[in-house]
RNA sequence: AGAACGUUAGCUCAGUUGGUUUAGAGCGCCGCCUUGACAGGGCGGAGGUCAUGGGUUCGAAUCCCUUACGUUCUACCA
């Protein structure tokens, strides 16, 4: 094996005999090789050059705490796909790699990592955490882009970037204080998503629904007679008396103790008597008023809600409505705090159980029922969100979405599939404003700095900070000392929504050469999940910082899921580990199986047999290889069976590369890859090799040699950018390479415009005989190396010549070679012999063995029936006056062409029947 | 709760402005074939009233409506 692959820019000698060829492709040892060979020689690398066309995708940057997943597979297959297939179209292609230092998760996994060496966070400074992130970045951030180097991804890795490098950062930095500067930035109290596990605020995007099914628990409220707690008389009499409970509906009634009214809708008989009213938090004891309200739905629950305003965002609506205080008894860890009274320290979830226990000990807890309900989860984390009141910064998003929505309503920005489109819409019309701060340490600090008065002043640097303090307090003497900078980090898709300009230092120098050139990027390979998180964010910062679209096509691939449909994950164990996949199908193989079943935006279920189909793909091309490589070459005369082919082939392909290059241009890349796999593996292999290739031991046309190698090579290319190693491996060998010569650089192919389209007609009929006469075979159980006598019949009943099915003998020879058949010409019927009929054409085989009749009147009569069948339909058509009037002229030709074919097998097959003593 | 998308062979999916056959592919299944490129292969075959009911049209898998089921997204009913 080893001695019989290539040797980057060695020198490949004389060709290999196949039997000294491996019988079977083993990509593991092709395809570090190759990889190495590729970096060495820079094909990847993309500088700015006026004389060719730019090509651009950024990678969508995985996080840096990442592994490889199939997710990932999928997305950077199709990016490599893309950006190989430009490469090879003369474009100057530039795919750029990094990562992102994802916040939450990174800091969580540091935070565990130094756990486990018995350090907690709380005992170190900021400064000494971020050390440790740093290192532990250092050590495991650049996996993930290794990993893709296995994969084959064509990245100009030279310029591999990482969101919280110093210039990115610098760029984040610049980019909140402009948009501060703007008016778009804004710190407030509001309610936000408390992620208690990660300890941080959360953007509405990071918050995921999951349906539940949770417990409605119905509490007693003691109804307490107003006038014995406000003096109030005008209250009704009616109270006093019993039941003196108010039976309220809550799910979480651990926040009661932050409850500061009940409130009912006023138009609520059941409750008119409590207008005025209070109530006694049950426990607690502690009075609270009810109020009204039509905000509260009447056949919810018990028509009765409490209202906590730290904790809900409707409460805190309402309380603000209803002038209220605010009970915030929670911590940031979600465990409760003094105000509570009750189960302080207690965690929430523990402190409902226990609150649960002591209210049905004292009888105040009505009932409980099950009803479906949804969680809000952390995305990151996992954890329950809990409503919180905080002070947050803010971007207004208002002013950033226009342009982004009008970018995609316009068609400036295609997705594909488009269906999407009406999602985005929607996103952009019904979108809050983005809270932007984290309360973490790793990511980019907010560059906002506290005066000793409470205020603040907003600047890319303490300097410049110091400054404006300065002006701000009328105070000269303020120091450096006397600022304390904002503790909180920014929001990691901050950063990333700057990626497409910040990976060509648009902010740090927005007329450099890179950015002036390589933006706007291409082709944006991304999954619908991130398309608000990420794509929406990305077109904002675009048309705000560069007045351009980041991208003009947003490719959203599906989601993998596993044989049965689930979404693969860890937790389920359901996900193959991506590079055991490649060590044991190759990179190649894995590529084409992932590309099979993905049409864009629909998901793709992972089955290992794609996987396989997709290493055969490798082996099939391998062995076509080794079959040519084989063959010993000579100047001979030429024959016709061989001239024909190659000029079928030529047509062939060329259909073919029209065909693939529709479906690249609409993005349907598995469809794309299905026919040039179709191509390869049936046209190629089963159809064109078998014509050309020579008698065992005998030599092959130079001539025929010669446009064999030619259209092998320009499979390999074609193929490229979808199986790279082999069609390189096989592109090596297959002539005479100079040193620095690549598949990676060479043409893609183009229809060559100058091939004969009726060589393709001639084929399906050749074709199809072929197909018959090895029907008959298996039916007759007669060995494909028993040569027949086949007759076709040149006159019809009467006498009349019938149309060469054959095309003037072009395929006669391509016939009898692939049939191993003889083809005699005859004028009349042959008895006692089997036929079967293509276009007009009735062909005999004599048989030795004698024929069964039955047999052949059965199959006889099927096929005219079919045929008088789809006869009949076409004139029903024909015949009607409206489809003649209406329909354009080549459908009406067609159909006419149809009717005479079906009229002439109908004659030929009623003739043979006839012959056998049946008539209808 | 609303919306979007989907429902075609046992499975996964094509079917691209309505007319390219009475609907195709791959996998799976069945039969036959092993020295000669490839069993990770070759040849052949079976298998579908295009979810449902209606409508538009000369003509519908394709356009419109209904129902059912599924997936996803959005949504503050405790």
């Amino acid at each position: 094996m080893e001695e019989t692959t290539t040797q980057p820019g060695s020198d490949h000698g004389q060709a290999p005999r196949p039997s000294g060829i491996a019988k079977t492709y083993h990509p593991q040892e092709v395809e570090d090789k190759w990889y190495r060979y590729w970096l060495e020689n820079q094909f990847f690398t993309a500088r700015p050059n006026p004389d060719k066309e730019p090509y651009t995708i950024v990678i969508p940057p995985p996080n840096v705490t990442g592994v490889l997943h199939m997710g990932h597979m999928l997305n950077n297959t199709i990016q490599d796909v893309l950006i190989r297939k430009a490469r090879m179209e003369g474009k100057e292609a530039c795919w750029v790699p990094g990562t992102d230092h994802a916040s939450i998760a990174t800091e969580a996994k540091v935070v565990a990592m130094l756990k486990e060496k018995g350090i907690s966070k709380k005992d170190l400074s900021r400064e000494e955490f971020l050390a440790y992130a740093w290192e532990w970045r250092e050590k495991y951030g650049g996996i993930i882009l290794e990993q893709l180097k296995k994969l084959g991804a064509s990245c100009d890795w030279s310029r591999t970037r990482f969101t919280m490098e110093p210039t990115l950062s610098a760029a984040v930095t610049e980019v909140f204080v402009d948009l501060y500067r703007k008016g778009l930035i804004y710190r407030g109290i509001r309610m936000v998503n408390w992620d208690p596990q990660g300890g941080t605020a959360l953007s509405d995007e990071e918050v995921i629904a999951k349906d539940t099914m949770a417990k409605m628990y119905h509490l007693r409220y003691e109804v307490v007679i107003s006038d014995e707690v406000t003096g109030n008389t005008n209250v009704p009499s009616l109270v006093t008396s019993s039941p003196g409970y108010l039976t309220v509906a809550t799910s979480r009634p651990e926040t009661i103790m932050a409850d500061v009214a009940v409130a009912v809708n006023p138009n609520d008989p059941r409750y008119a008597h409590l207008h005025g009213a209070r109530v006694r938090i049950p426990l607690l004891g502690r009075a609270i008023p009810v109020i009204l309200d039509e905000y509260v739905a009447i056949d919810f629950g018990t028509g009765a809600l409490k209202v906590t305003p730290a904790h809900d965002l409707n409460d805190y609506a309402l309380g603000l409505k209803h002038n209220l205080p605010v009970i915030d008894i929670l911590n940031n860890d979600g465990t409760l705090n003094e105000r509570a009274e009750l189960y302080v320290g207690q965690d929430r979830f523990a402190a409902r159980r226990s609150i649960v226990k002591d209210l049905e000990a004292a009888a105040l807890l009505d009932k409980v029922e099950e009803y479906a309900s949804v969680l809000q989860t952390s995305e990151r984390t996992g954890a329950v969100i809990e409503p919180r009141l905080s002070l947050q910064w803010f971007l207004k998003m208002e002013h950033l979405a226009k342009p982004a929505l009008a970018a995609v309503e316009n068609d400036e920005i295609k997705l594909h599939p488009p269906k999407f489109k009406n999602m985005y819409r929607v996103w952009m019309e019904n979108v809050h404003d983005w809270c932007i701060s984290r309360q973490l340490w790793w990511g980019q600090r907010i560059p906002a700095y506290y005066l000793p008065d409470g205020t603040f002043v907003v600047a890319p640097n303490a300097k410049e900070a110091l400054e404006l303090a300065r002006q701000k307090s009328g105070n000269v003497e303020l120091l450096f000392t006397d600022l304390r900078q904002e503790e909180d980090v920014l929001d990691t898709w901050f950063s990333a929504w700057l990626w497409p300009i910040s990976v060509f230092d648009g902010f740090k120098d927005p007329d450099n050469a890179d950015v002036n050139y390589f933006y706007p990027t291409n082709d944006l390979v991304t999954a619908p999940e991130i398309l608000f998180f990420w794509v929406a964010r990305m077109v904002m910062a675009g048309l705000e910082y560069r007045r351009e679209v980041p991208f003009r096509n947003v490719y959203l691939t599906g989601i993998v899921r596993d044989d049965r449909g689930r979404k693969m994950s860890k937790q389920l164990g359901n996900s193959p580990d991506p590079l055991e996949l490649i060590a044991q199908y190759g990179a190649d193989g894995v590529r084409t199986g992932m590309l099979f079943s993905s049409p864009a935006g629909n998901d793709l279920l992972f089955d290992i047999k794609l996987i396989e189909q997709g290493r055969n793909f490798s082996n099939k091309i391998w062995n076509a290889f080794r079959l040519v490589k084989g063959w010993e070459v000579a100047d001979l005369t030429n024959e016709p069976a061989n001239y024909v082919a190659t000029e079928w082939f030529r047509a062939k392909l060329d259909a073919a590369l029209r065909e693939a290059e529709d479906h690249f241009r609409k993005f349907r890349l598995s469809d794309a890859l299905k026919s040039i796999h179709a191509l390869i593996w049936d046209d190629f292999c089963a159809w064109y090799l078998e014509i050309v290739k020579p008698e065992y031991g005998q030599p092959i046309n130079r001539l025929v040699y010669e446009a064999t190698i030619g259209y092998f090579e320009q499979l390999m290319q074609l193929a490229h950018p979808f199986v790279p190693f082999i069609t390189e491996e096989i592109w090596q060998q297959i002539r005479e390479r100079g040193a620095r010569e690549s598949i990676c650089v060479a043409t893609f192919p183009k229809p060559s415009g100058v091939s004969d389209g009726r060589y393709l007609e001639g084929a399906d009929v050749a074709f199809d005989v072929v197909s018959q006469v090895r029907n008959l075979r298996n039916a007759k159980q007669l060995s494909p190396k028993v040569p027949l006598n086949l007759s076709r019949r040149t006159t019809n009943s009467v006498g009349e010549p019938v149309a060469n099915g054959l095309v003037a003998d072009n395929f006669r020879a391509i016939t009898e070679k692939l049939a191993n058949v003889r083809i005699t010409e005859t004028t009349e019927r042959i008895e006692n012999a089997v036929s079967f009929v293509v276009k007009a054409n009735e062909f005999f085989v004599v048989l030795s063995e004698g024929i069964d009749p039955e047999r052949e009147i059965a199959d006889a009569k099927a096929a005219l029936a079919y045929q008088i069948g789809f006869r009949d339909s076409i004139l029903k058509k024909l015949q009607n006056e409206k489809f003649v009037a209406n329909a354009k002229p080549d459908v009406i030709e067609r159909e006419r062409q149809k009717l005479a074919d079906a009229e002439a097998k109908i004659q030929a097959l009623r003739e043979k029947l006839r012959s056998w003593g049946v008539e209808e």
